[in-house]
DNA sequence: AAAACTTTGTTTAGCCACTAGACTAACAAT
DNA sequence: ATTGTTAGTCTAGTGGCTAAACAAAGTTTT
């Protein structure tokens, strides 16, 4: 909400942002009493009392016994309600569907995993609509009950939540937000994966104190989320972040995109077994080879696997130090699943980026993997339901008097 | 400002966001009456009145004469008073300095120019002075009189205006800001001529009707400008944008920074010189050898220099494809020296960008060179202070009553 | 223990910018 | 001239804010 919008501004707005600003204090703050909140906001201590009663009614936060006194009268501590409603986070990737309950401040209550492999849309479809259907069940009684459903999904997805295109997936102009919200009638966010995963690190992991994060989701292929202000930055139509088809090799081998020299052809869990492969290096299971394969070798000591997750490092080093020349963020953050393999990239990555990216664009600048795991981007969709739902109850409600 | 920063809010900022409101429509709609300018905010007639007088007080906006009537009474018109002050623009190049005094609309109401070769800071310097002091001189007798000036430099600007480092110019940790302020006692804005660059499109030229453009300044280096949700995008520290150091090419040759690879050694104006010392064409000037002289051999229709200029197109469409892929912009604008030269480098330009962009990418996207031709720098430095002005001018006076 | 001081939180009065709608002004159509 | 329409001002009322008084509940001083 930008002063330079094309929005007027009424008390209704006002009274909406003082509002929302006295909640994230309590959030981030408590346990908190009014009178520090009115004196860190700085706002008058009667508006803080007014719109603290309004948080109250609304169960969005609870008072707690009063804290120890400061020499005069002991305040009633505020803390935020976590349990007032839930939210559901699902991640689809390609062989999994991975869903979870959380509460309001991104705890995770309930966690449901199915892997599967070249599922129709129809079939995971119904995998998707059990999980959730189990999630839901499964929640704790709450004063707003469930009060949103975000799905991170590996495509390109537009500004209306409409999956344009999911290769992996096979999945082509669909609208799976339509078909949950006439399932579900709750609000539905669907959003490409490395987004959500970026939103998930900023509001519960790595992220969390930065403004500028840029998310860089090492799997199978590769995406980025940007954070940018503090906030999710998705481009024009909603397309930006789709960094893996960034050259880094100008007429290098050609990618299944059409370009040529991409970076998931170098930086990939694709590209690490790929390479495995042309080595013969197999599975011992005999399947497919598979990257917790590489990891087994690797951890046993194999020189020519660690070579290949040392090359891969070095790679990733290459389109992060393009990233940080193009967003000068304060924090990279890599996640997915490459980044349980963090052990043997972290050198050649750092070396990488230390050596070769701009020195004024070092200082201030972490590079780190994710914290929240494989949970990044299931967080992250329920993070988006979650800040829908308290931006909307921050809005004034149409008093109903009994 | 956005409802989340740690911001409070009252009446001084609603007001202020609405009579922002109303400026803007009356300077991007201008005759327009009150009447319409209430109906199109949706702000109240009564509201629209006050604020307007406001305006009017400030000398910021003029009645015209009546407008005619759609059937009742005739509309008074209300007009941007663009003369109500001026802005001062420079761009600093590595061998000239161009300095504009502006109207509040960019109009370039005084040009000067002057060139140079190696000088020192002291020099430049004084140059400086003298443009901005006979800027300052010519400027037409007006309400509020110069309002600020901006300066574009080739270099590393900090968030608080510092030069960390301007390598053509060799000069680093210099604060201009304050040289200028000290001197001028004006609101002074320093920053890099990409970023500068890129405001001035934004503005005043190809990108007026966007909300995000990236600009390429391609000169003897590369730099970006991002004009991300309608605003300059600066990153953590104000670093971003370094993109003319991307890596394209994995290993290959060395760059100054000390990375290999870079896009500008590929797309630059310098690239395209040192490419063509390398084929042994030479200046007929016999000075050293200048895009100049490569533009009219290409004019004269020497097959190699147009082949040179095609190849640095092709390359310059390779990083755009990079650009497009990480931001999904709807605009590209190309600027600075090698738009002079977009005769030779279009189609190979676009023809990269239409066979490897992805698809999607490509709806609603427009690539396109400089509007503003040379201007682009000195005219978005001018547009910085222009910005500035106008928003201390919403907020509220200290009402100094006679 | 009483008095004095401190701090918390509520209440009250007043302010300011907004809205709705009445009003005045100025025009066109009949 | 009368009627209808549009532009702009004025007035009363509303909502959310602030300042300051007040009430409540502590601690510290005497």
């Amino acid at each position: 909400m930008n002063i330079g919008e094309n929005k007027t501004w009424n008390h209704h707005v006002v009274k909406e942002g003082n509002k929302s600003l006295v909640l994230k204090k309590i959030i981030n703050h408590s346990p908190i009493s009014r009178a520090a909140v009115a004196q860190e906001v700085g706002l008058n201590k009667g508006t803080v009392s007014s719109l603290v009663n309004d948080l109250l009614d609304d169960q969005l936060i609870y008072e707690s016994g009063p804290g120890k006194s400061s020499g005069g009268r002991r305040p009633v501590m505020l803390l935020f309600n976590e349990k007032a409603g839930y939210s559901i986070g699902i991640d689809i990737g390609v062989n999994y569907l991975l869903g979870v309950l959380t509460d309001l401040n991104g705890n995770i209550c309930i966690e449901k995993e199915v892997t599967f492999k070249n599922l129709s849309y129809e079939e995971i479809e119904k995998q998707l609509f059990n999980t959730i259907d189990h999630l839901t069940e499964s929640a704790p009684p709450s004063p707003h009950g469930i009060i949103g459903i975000g799905v991170g999904v590996p495509g390109i997805v537009d500004n209306n939540g409409e999956i344009l295109l999911a290769p992996n997936l096979k999945w082509k102009n669909l609208n799976l937000k339509l078909v949950l919200e006439n399932r579900y009638q709750l609000p539905i966010i669907i959003e490409n994966e490395a987004n959500a995963g970026a939103y998930g690190e900023k509001r519960f992991g790595a992220g969390k104190d930065s403004e500028h994060i840029i998310y860089v989701s090492a799997g199978i292929g590769i995406g980025v989320g940007l954070i940018l202000n503090g906030a999710l930055y998705k481009g024009s139509n909603g397309f930006s972040g789709e960094l893996g088809h960034m050259t880094i090799q100008v007429n290098g081998p050609t990618c299944r995109c059409g370009n040529k020299g991409c970076w998931e052809l170098f930086a990939s869990e694709q590209a690490l077994l790929t390479a495995a492969e042309k080595m013969n290096i197999f599975s011992h299971s005999g399947k497919e080879l598979e990257l917790s394969d590489l990891m087994v070798l690797a951890e046993q000591g194999d020189p020519k696997v660690i070579a290949l997750f040392e090359q891969a490092g070095d790679y990733l080093g290459v389109g992060i130090n393009n990233i940080i020349n193009s967003f000068n963020p304060q924090q990279v953050i890599i996640g997915n699943r490459m980044a349980s393999s963090s052990k043997w990239l972290t050198k050649t990555l750092t070396d990488r980026v230390s050596n070769q990216a701009l020195w004024f664009q070092q200082n201030d600048l972490t590079i780190c993997f994710s914290e929240l795991s494989t949970f990044s981007s299931a967080l992250g969709a329920a993070a988006f339901s979650i800040e829908n739902f308290l931006s909307v109850s921050m809005q004034q409600k149409t008093s109903l008097k009994a």
